[in-house]
DNA sequence: TTGTAGGCGTTATCAC
DNA sequence: GTGATAACGCCTACAA
């Protein structure tokens, strides 16, 4: 590997002028110029980032560490992420935290150790110390997704509980009577918040909520097909309507639901949250609450921009609209009389 | 941010003796080591890896460099590669180049810059020189899914020729007449291969291939969707059948006949490459090429553990099998008579 | 405008 | 078994 040494002995300059040629600063004598230009061709001399970086304590590297690659609202978000790192000149690293805090934690380790430019991480634990690591070691972090209480961060998330809300208050006015609610990991403030959001609509029309018919799962396919066995297996009658606070889980619910031969929506009506991909090659398709993916990707990557730019400005945090978007799952086949 | 300096005066040892233990290189007295263990906690000091990758001239990083990764396909596969990376005790950072060469070029320059330990790749182009700078660099490198010739390195591959040809030989056997082809970017060896396989099976069966029905679109959905409107918009009889040559096209091959009300495998029977994600969700249910795509990443990830072991080992090239599943979508409706 | 020299934090080599 | 010291490749005062 050539260094800079090789090319100033090569263009018979010294290495400061190389590495003023090279970053733009200073001003440099257009011969030489072109001579360091030329010696740097043909050696097919590259910088080398790691000794930069540890000149100048940073990189131009973001971390983005998300709790599930395989899941599309996270790569969906990912792209906004990086139209914005690349707009900024920076480059866009990601890291699978696979919904496991110890690699999550790793990862964390990870982005400190490289003297990361920033980090975005869409949290899969709530381990409040690990998160602070960041912040307290002078790296800035912006939160997406989830929130974590005590973590010294910006963030960007969703209106989660009014996406619930509104998402069971369509299942009510559909006539619904036993709307049941797969929700996630307690841990995790989307799922708490749409429970909540879930809970809202019933004290809102008046009616009491029905404990049974709740089921916590993991967000993933899995959790939410045994979640919708239980549901069906549960003693008393069946539910007639189900909410899911994640599109893995609905997936999964709605994988339960086909294997008991139970038709959507004539046994059972189902509101899914996040959009599901190929959403239109469901049949029927899926009445979900829809989140601006990419948008918040863009809004996270613009809040570290702006943090890294600026390490003492005041923790904002941003939260996106959702979408109800009504479709075949949630109608009700034989409307009600009045 | 502590340095290893700051260590040594806390725990009263030199730098080297903290480096010693830190590292479990020489042997150091256990009172020592204890008490700089003791300094670490306290001062919640963490390696600079900058620095230390400076000095050691290399990292623990692997770069996985995949062409999409809103395509399941790719995501999958990085679990296998992940699983590997993490026994052998590297961190796996991703980045996409989202079919763009352009991208591409950029994150081999990060890899080859950050001194990255070694990169896996799934090419988005044909640009052997930029393969090449990575391996002329002495960074390890493993093709994966893609061949691009003329690349030193080693790939892991799956037999799309034979993939295909048993995908389009299926559909001859069900006794279809004009079996179309929608296929990828010419510049693709998956795409040319998948193609080669199609013609292959005509060949076999001793029937032309109409190249009227051949269509190449870019893997992506869109593409795939317009590929399919072509042929059904093309002069004369519409074909009765498709073979498609990757997922994301099959889903926007299937939007398209949904669209223009043609019911599958009724009007048109369909088989597509790669695996369909929640393919269990859509009606009708796919017929497709399966491939491996955890096993992939795994045998990827190894190829590249060994490379970084052995530098100067012979190149290799792992080829995995793909296996075709038959489900509705390519089952004759009206049995012919024999 | 150009060159010299010091230091970023670590590890490895050498004395002790 | 332990501690100085040099070097990894680069950037940036500072001096010329």
């Amino acid at each position: 590997m050539a260094t800079i040494y090789d090319v100033a002995r090569h263009a018979d300059v010294s290495a400061a002028t190389v590495s003023r040629v090279l970053n733009g600063r200073g001003s440099v004598d257009p011969t030489l110029t072109e001579r360091v230009l030329a010696a740097v061709a043909e050696l097919g001399y590259r910088r080398n980032a790691v000794a930069r970086n540890l000149r100048k304590q940073q990189t131009s590297l973001w971390a983005v560490i998300i709790s599930d690659v395989q899941n599309p609202f996270f790569t969906s978000m990912v792209r906004g992420i990086e139209d914005v790192a690349s707009a900024a000149g920076c480059s866009v690293v990601l890291c699978n935290s696979d919904e496991n805090p110890e690699k999550e934690s790793k990862y964390i380790g990870v982005a400190l150790s490289e003297q990361m430019a920033g980090v975005i991480i869409s949290p899969s634990s709530d381990r409040t110390e690990d998160f602070n690591l960041l912040p307290d070691s002078g790296c800035p972090v912006v939160m997406v997704d989830r929130q974590v209480k005590g973590v010294r961060c910006d963030s960007v998330l969703v209106d989660n509980e009014h996406g619930a809300e509104e998402a069971t208050t369509h299942l009510i006015e559909q006539g619904y009577e036993r709307i049941a609610c797969i929700t996630g990991p307690r841990r995790l403030s989307t799922a708490a918040q749409r429970l909540r959001g879930y809970r809202n609509a019933f004290k809102a029309a008046g009616r009491p909520v029905d404990e049974s018919l709740i089921r916590a799962a993991d967000f993933r396919e899995h959790g939410g097909h045994d979640a919708m066995a239980a549901l069906l297996d549960a003693a008393g009658p069946a539910p007639d309507a189900v909410f899911v606070a994640n599109n893995l889980m609905t997936v999964g619910a709605m994988e339960c639901l086909a294997e008991r031969g139970r038709v959507i929506p004539d046994d059972i009506a189902l509101v899914g949250f996040d959009e599901i991909p190929w959403a239109d090659l469901v049949r029927p398709s899926i009445t979900t609450v829809e989140q601006p993916t990419y948008e918040e990707g863009r809004a996270a990557a613009e809040l570290l921009a702006h943090r890294i730019a600026n390490p003492d400005r005041a923790l904002t945090q941003q939260t996106l609209k959702t979408t109800l978007r009504v479709r075949a799952s949630s109608t009700r086949p034989t409307p009600l009389s009045p």
